[in-house]
DNA sequence: ACCTATTTATAATC
DNA sequence: TGATTATAAATAGGT
C-alpha cells in the first residue's frame, strides 16, 4: 500500500513475504481489536503462516469459549463430546444457564418492578428515566452505606488500638513499680493515632 | 482514519456504530484475505456483532478444518475422560456458587432497596461493592438504551419533517400556477431544519 | 449507497 | 530487526 501497488498474489521473494507477513498481521490484529472496541462486537482470528506457527486473537473471553459459541451457531458435525458427560455436566450446565439468565434479568431493569409491560424489553423513554434516577439514588445510598461500614471498622480500629496503649501503659507503669526505675525505653509510643486517615476519603 | 480522528471506545451512537461496523467488518475481512494470498497463510475469523451476528471467513479449507487444526495445537487443558469430568463438574459447581452468591446479593440489594433510611445493614462490604458493580452497569444500559430511543425519534422527525416540507413547496407550486402571481408570503419557511441537535448529545 | 478529506497502513528503502 | 517516508488504502462524516 506504499511506495508501489501490490499484485494480489502470492509473493514469491520469502524475505519479503515474511517481512509483509509480519507486518500486515500486526496490522490485521490491531484492526480487529479496533472493531471489537468500537462496534462492541466478539471478535476471534487465527492465523497460521505458511510455515504453521500459530498467531491468534480473541478478543474478549477466551478462543475457546468463542469457538464453542461458534459451535453452537452452526451445529455441523461436531461430536467432540463423548458420553462421558452427560449426566451430570448437562445438568450443570443446565442450572448454569438458568441463573445466568437470573442474573441477566435482575440487571436488565428489574422488569418484574420497574417494566409496565412484563415482556420484551421494551421500555419508554420515561420508564427509563425513570429506572435512572431510580438507580442514582440507590447506588449513592450503597456508597453511603459502604462508608458507613469503613468507618466503623476504621472506629473499631482506633478503639482497640486504645485498648492496647492503655494495656501497655499499665504493663509499664507495673514495670517501674517493680524494679524502681524507667531508664528504659518505653514499650510503645504515645502516638495516640498513628492510623491518620484524613476524614474527606469518606465523601465522594 | 478520515475526517476526524476516532476515540478507541465503543461508539455510543447506535446508528454509527452500526455503520461504522459494516465498514470496518468488511475491511478486517478484506485484510485477512489478502493476507492469506500474499503471503499464503490460512486464516480464520469469526465475528459476533454486539447483536449476536455471526460473521466468518476461513481463507483456506473450512472453519471447521481451521478449529480442528487450531484444537491440535492447543491441547486447552482437555484431554477428555475421566479426570475432565471431574474437574469440569468441580468447575461447574464452583462456578454455580459464585452465581448463587451474586443472585443472592442481587436480591439482598433489591430487598433492601427501600430500607436504606432504616439501616440496610445486614449486607457486609463485599456485597455491596459487588452491588454497586452491577448498579454501574446497569445505569451504564439504561443510559444507553434512551440513547438508542431518543436518537429514533430524532430521526423520526427529521423524516416526518422532511416530507412535510416537500409537501408544502408542491402545493407552493401549485397555488402559483394557478394564480400566475407570486406576491403573497410564503406559507413555509425554507427553515430546514428548526431542530437543530448537536450531533454530540450523543456522546457523554 | 456513494463521495472525498483525512487518517492509517504499509512497501520500499536505508 | 527498526526507523523513515512516500504512497496506497481505509474510512469518518456528509449528502
Amino acid at each position: 500500500m506504499a511506495r508501489g501497488k501490490v499484485q494480489m498474489k502470492r509473493i514469491e521473494n520469502p524475505v519479503h513475504r515474511q517481512v509483509t507477513f509480519c507486518k500486515r498481521r500486526a496490522g490485521l490484529l490491531k484492526k480487529a481489536k479496533e472493531l471489537s472496541v468500537l462496534c462492541d462486537a466478539e471478535i476471534g482470528v487465527f492465523i497460521f503462516s505458511s510455515q504453521g506457527k500459530l498467531f491468534e486473537l480473541a478478543t474478549k473471553g477466551s478462543m475457546q469459549g468463542l469457538i464453542e459459541r461458534y459451535m453452537k451457531m452452526k451445529p455441523t458435525r461436531a461430536p467432540q463430546t463423548e458420553q462421558t458427560m452427560e449426566t451430570q455436566t448437562l445438568d450443570a450446565k443446565k442450572e448454569i444457564n438458568l441463573m445466568k439468565q437470573e442474573i441477566e434479568i435482575l440487571q436488565k431493569g428489574l422488569r418484574y418492578r420497574y417494566m409496565f409491560d412484563g415482556g420484551a424489553g421494551t421500555m419508554t423513554l420515561d420508564e427509563l428515566q425513570v429506572l435512572e434516577k431510580h438507580l442514582e439514588t440507590w447506588i449513592y445510598h450503597v456508597r453511603s452505606a459502604k462508608m458507613d461500614i469503613l468507618f466503623q471498622e476504621i472506629q473499631l480500629l482506633r478503639n482497640s488500638e486504645g485498648i492496647l496503649a492503655a494495656a501497655n501503659k499499665y504493663l509499664q507503669d507495673k514495670v517501674e513499680v517493680n524494679t524502681g526505675a524507667n531508664d528504659f525505653m518505653p514499650i510503645a509510643t504515645d502516638n495516640t493515632y498513628p492510623l491518620t486517615i484524613p476524614n474527606d476519603i469518606y465523601e465522594f
